[in-house]
DNA sequence: GTGCAATGCCTGCTTCTATC
DNA sequence: GATAGAAGCAGGCATTGCAC
């Protein structure tokens, strides 16, 4: 069995088109034919069902697929360990963050000391980051969710405690703690989607206190900026007040129910990470443990 | 008639083996 | 170790057979 008969059993499984596959592969249709013949004779079973001018993948041909793309990719992946190996300097690591300002400070401190590292930052949904977790599409991800997927690894960065913000001069400015079912239908201003306004929600729910939303807004720059205005109370992170250090947002503590969110990172366990891929994890993990023992 | 998969035959390349 | 011939195999072209 060689390997180019796995590439061209993969493209004509993808197609279930010989002619079509045999285009794809810049090869002549009989050509093709007869290599599948023979991988089809070396094990001794068809791959695919043959009915009149159609093929179509059979129960042996889905097995023998799956065993054939696992096998491709950890070959691209041995390819690509190599690479990593050869050209270290060229390195990217890709990054799932969840909006917070404490990411540009992060990374800074990484590229003090590796500045050749690459990044490519993105900020998917829920959804499409665990879709590319499993892809391998990214390497790392840093947010408040968690992956139900055995393959994916998570570890606790921190417990990010939730605070009510209000403008200075607000009739709340000199609480030290509130309960969120005291505020007296107090305006918010809100995400107006997304796992952190999902969360605000549920504080909403656990205080079983019915919120007065004044405004919905997409912007966590807009949101700062009503609130500075006046036009209302809002949820911030104490991790991202902490960076914000702006004098004119009043955080007050929330005594009931108990917010916070977790942050954590997560990869996926059973695919290939470069080297300073793994450095760039660890280094996460420290950089938040400091983070972590300096607050207390 | 047309389109598509399969077959037969040929060519060229690679690998193996024997010989020097 | 180098070289020449044999064998095996992949892929191409021409063609066939079959389904639509």
């Amino acid at each position: 069995m060689e390997l180019l008969q796995l590439y061209y059993f993969k493209t004509v499984a993808q197609y279930e088109h010989i002619t079509k596959a045999a285009k794809e592969l810049s090869i002549a249709q009989p050509s093709l034919s007869q290599t599948i013949s023979r991988l089809e004779k070396e094990l001794g079973v068809p791959l695919f069902d043959r009915s009149g001018r159609k093929i179509k993948l059979n129960q042996y041909g889905r097995i023998f697929l799956h065993k054939v793309e696992q096998a491709l990719l950890t070959l691209e992946e041995g390819k690509r360990e190599i690479n990593d190996m050869i050209h270290l300097e060229h390195t990217y690591i890709t990054l799932a963050v969840m909006q917070t300002p404490i990411i540009p400070d992060l990374l800074r401190e990484f590229r003090l000391d590796h500045p050749y590292v690459r990044f490519r930052v993105k900020q998917p949904s829920h959804h499409k980051t665990l879709e590319q977790l499993e892809s391998g599409d990214i390497d790392l991800s840093i947010s408040a969710s968690t992956f139900k997927n055995p393959n994916i690894d998570w570890v606790k960065l921190l417990e990010d405690e939730i605070v009510l913000v209000v403008p200075i001069g607000h009739r709340l400015a000199n609480h030290p703690y509130v309960k969120l079912n005291e505020l007296n239908n107090e305006p918010f201003i809100l995400r107006s989607h997304g796992v952190f306004r999902n969360l605000c929600d549920r504080f909403f729910r656990q205080a079983n206190y019915l919120p007065d939303v004044a405004f919905e807004v997409d912007d966590p720059l807009s949101i700062r900026g009503l609130v500075k205005a006046g036009l209302g109370i809002t949820f911030f992170s104490t991790l991202t007040l902490r960076t914000l250090k702006d004098p004119t947002l009043v955080p007050i503590r929330i005594d009931e129910p108990k917010c916070s969110r977790s942050i954590g990172l997560s990869w996926n366990k059973e695919r290939y990470h470069s080297p300073i891929a793994i450095t760039f994890r660890q280094f996460v993990i420290d950089y938040f443990s400091k983070l972590t023992s300096s607050k207390d």
